[in-house]
DNA sequence: CGCTAACTTGAACGCCATCAATGCTTGTGG
DNA sequence: CCACAAGCATTGATGGCGTTCAAGTTAGCG
C-alpha cells in the first residue's frame, strides 16, 4: 500500500488569508502550500492512522512531532482534577503539535478516525530554514488559529448556555462554509460532552441549551449529530445581542 | 549601550521559546530581534505616544499598519450591545494589529499611557519577505500569543468567580516573573471593570471574589492595583495548577 | 436482541446577574 | 488646604439560571 500517492502531494494548510480581503464576511479558506511545497513536507512526513478515541500525545510530553489533519476530526483538551477542557476541535488541513519550552500544551485524542501526517519537529524546523515561503504560510495559519481561541473566549464570555450554544453552532455554520462544505445543515462530528467541556457547561446544560433552541423553533435536530437552522435571524441575535434581558414579566 | 539604547534600537519582540526548554514552569521570556533585525524594522516603523484611554484603532476599519509596544499597557477588546469582552492585556514587547481579510478583528486603547512602534503592514510584509530569521521570530511570539488566548479560554471556562479570579492572579504572577519584573507583589495596572470583562463576569462579582479570596487570607490587597499573595498553594489549588512539588529542575 | 454508553429530563440548592445604595479616591477650583 | 464633584469600587437584597445528583430514555454495537 502506498498512502504517499493514495493521498496525494502531502500535507495541505487550509486558512483565512489575513490580508486580502475577500466578502465581508466570507472568510474563504485556502490551501496554502503549492504542489511544490506540499512535496518538500511529504518527505519529512509520516502517515498515521487513528481510531476514533485513540490518544495522540498528552499535555507535558516532550514535544516531537507536529500534525497535519488528512481527515477527521481530533479533539485538543487539557484534563483538570474538575473535568476536561476542550480548547479546540481540529479539521482536515489543520495544523497541531505546538509546544512551549519543548512540551506539548495540550492532550489530543481522535474525535472520529483520522489520518494525519506527522512531521518530526527536528525536521520541520530544518525545512522552515531553508523555506522562506513556508514560514509565511505558517504565519498565516497560526494567525487563524489565534483567533480561532479568542473567537472561543468570546464564547465562553456569554453568562447563558443557550447563547453560548447559539454562538457555537453558528461558527461550526461559518466553518463548514469556508471549508465549502455542503451547507442546509450543520453537522456535529464531536459528541455532546465535547460540546459541554467546549462551551464550559455542564452535559446536562447542553442537553437544555438545545432543547431551549429547538422549542424556541430556532433550530431543528434531525438526530443528535445533525441541526438544521430554522431561524438564522434569532440565532444570529442570539450570537451577538442579549437575550431578552427584561425580566418584568409575570 | 546608551540608556537611549533600549527605546532607539527599534522595536522589540519578547516570548517565550517554543521548543528550547528551560525549567519546566519558568517560562521565561527572551527578546527575539537582533540589533540588526531591530534596526531594519526601525527604519519602517514611527513612534506614537497615546494618553490613557485613548483608542488606536477599532475593530472593522482597515487594517494598515501592526504595532509593538514600547511602554505601557494596550486593552484589546470587542464590544458588543450587552457590555464589553477583553480579549488581551498587551505588554511592551507583544505585537498587535492581526488582520482578518484585511481588517482589524478588535478594537485597542491604552489602558495606561503609552508609546508604541507603528509599522504600515506594507512594508512589514516586505520585510518579512526578504528576512527569512524575522519570520520564524513571528512565528515564535504568534504561538506565544495562541497559547495566551487558550489559557485566557481555560479561565473563562470555570464556573466560580473567586476560581477565575484567583486563574487570574496567577497567570498575571507568572507574566510578571516572566518579564523579570520585581516579585513579591502583583501589579493590575487595569482597572476593575477591565479585569471584569476580561473575565467574563460583573464589575460587581470581581468586588465579591477579591472580597472572598481576602477574607480566606489567600491575598490581601496593598491598595487597588497592589496584591500580595499569602498563600501561593491555596491559590496555586484553585487555578487548578498541580502542587509544586519543589519543582527545581532535576 | 440484549447490553452498555450516551443522552435527556427532573427537582433542589447555590452562585452570580441585576438593581441600587453607599463608600472611597482622584482631580479641580475656590 | 479644603470643598466638592465625578468616577470607580464595594456592599447589600432578590431572583434567574446552571450545577448537582438522580432517574429515565434513546441510540449504538455486539
Amino acid at each position: 500500500m502506498s498512502p504517499e500517492t493514495k493521498h496525494g502531494a502531502g500535507p495541505a494548510i487550509h486558512a483565512v488569508h489575513p490580508w486580502t480581503p475577500g466578502k465581508p464576511g466570507a472568510r474563504v479558506r485556502h490551501q496554502l502550500l503549492s504542489d511544490d511545497e506540499r512535496a518538500r513536507l511529504a518527505k519529512i512526513a509520516s502517515i498515521i492512522r487513528l481510531k476514533k478515541g485513540e490518544e495522540i500525545y498528552a499535555e507535558g510530553d516532550e514535544a516531537e512531532a507536529a500534525f497535519n489533519i488528512v481527515s477527521g476530526i481530533v479533539t485538543a483538551y487539557q484534563q483538570t482534577t474538575s473535568g476536561n477542557h476542550v480548547a479546540a476541535f481540529l479539521y482536515p488541513g489543520d495544523l497541531f503539535g505546538l509546544s512551549e519550552e519543548g512540551r506539548y500544551v495540550n492532550t489530543t485524542k481522535a474525535a472520529t478516525a483520522v489520518v494525519a501526517y506527522k512531521m518530526p519537529l527536528a525536521a520541520v524546523r530544518r525545512t522552515l530554514d531553508n523555506n522562506a515561503d513556508l514560514d509565511v504560510d505558517v504565519i498565516i495559519k497560526l494567525c487563524e488559529e489565534l483567533r480561532q481561541a479568542q473567537r472561543h473566549a468570546f464564547i465562553l464570555a456569554q453568562r447563558r448556555a443557550a447563547t453560548r450554544l447559539a454562538m457555537f453552532l453558528d461558527l461550526q455554520e461559518q466553518l463548514q462554509m469556508s471549508r465549502a462544505e455542503p451547507p442546509g445543515e450543520i453537522y456535529l462530528p464531536m459528541d455532546r460532552s465535547s460540546i459541554a467541556d467546549y462551551l464550559g457547561v455542564t452535559l446536562a446544560a447542553v442537553g437544555r441549551a438545545f432543547r431551549t433552541l429547538t422549542s424556541k423553533k430556532i433550530i431543528s435536530l434531525r438526530d443528535r449529530q445533525h441541526v438544521r437552522v430554522l431561524d438564522r435571524t434569532a440565532l444570529g441575535r442570539l450570537a451577538d445581542r442579549p437575550p431578552e434581558v427584561g425580566a418584568k414579566r409575570a
